[in-house]
DNA sequence: AATAATACATAAGTGAATTATGTATCTAAG
DNA sequence: CTTAGATACATAATTCACTTATGTATTATT
């Protein structure tokens, strides 16, 4: 990303948009989802994504289960009905975002 | 605004396209002006606004004359040439970002 | 055999913001 | 007339989401 400013707050959007539309993905595995659908451009950091899944599901917007494959062990999230509802939230809030900012900025991106 | 963290990173796109847009102003007016653009959801704050006006000055991508009304004083802001060419830059960088976010949040608002 | 990719995790440090505080003038209300 | 709210600037202290750094370990590639 060039402007890495810009992404900040927008960690929880993406991880929750993406879990939403690939269904039951590991960590790993969503930086690279999210690395392909940016084209490169978003690389989130292990040290900002680790940390933001416990969060989420600290406050039961995840589920877990736990995979070994040979001798890696992988974990394995989803989303949980609350989750499903804050990503709506989330995503929306985004969306409103982009508007204010196209009227403050004067962009015709409608 | 009712998610701040979006909007960090900003303030300087912000600032920079409301005096491209609108010519000379000074702080309060930008405050009221983005407001009012933005239809009461950003509020910029006095502690975030004018660091970021000074340092925009120390950069040389602004310039200011100071006025007096009555006995109040207003410090007006405007463009350098090397402002002009970075408001160009930032708003750029922030379309690019809303392309890349519509993508990774398969959002169709093309 | 070594390097890169896969896969997790957490602690330390950064920096752009918010919050708090300070000064001072002008205007409207009661 | 005096008090509250708006106008107008400024800066210091604090916050917190992130980056950077570090650690462990397995698997694949060269």
């Amino acid at each position: 990303m060039h402007s890495p400013e810009l992404l900040k707050g927008t960690l929880q959007t993406i991880v929750l948009k993406v879990l939403k539309d690939n269904g039951r993905m590991y960590g790993y595995e969503i930086t690279q989802r999210v690395k392909e659908l940016s084209d490169e451009r978003i690389l989130l950091t292990e040290g900002a994504l680790y940390p933001a899944l416990h969060k989420l599901e600290a406050e039961g917007m995840l589920r877990t289960e736990t995979e070994t494959i040979g001798k890696r062990v992988r974990k394995y999230y989803s989303l949980t009905p609350q989750g499903r509802s804050l990503v709506k939230e989330r995503v929306s809030e985004f969306v409103e975002f982009i508007k204010t900012m196209g009227n403050v900025l004067q962009l015709q991106i409608k």
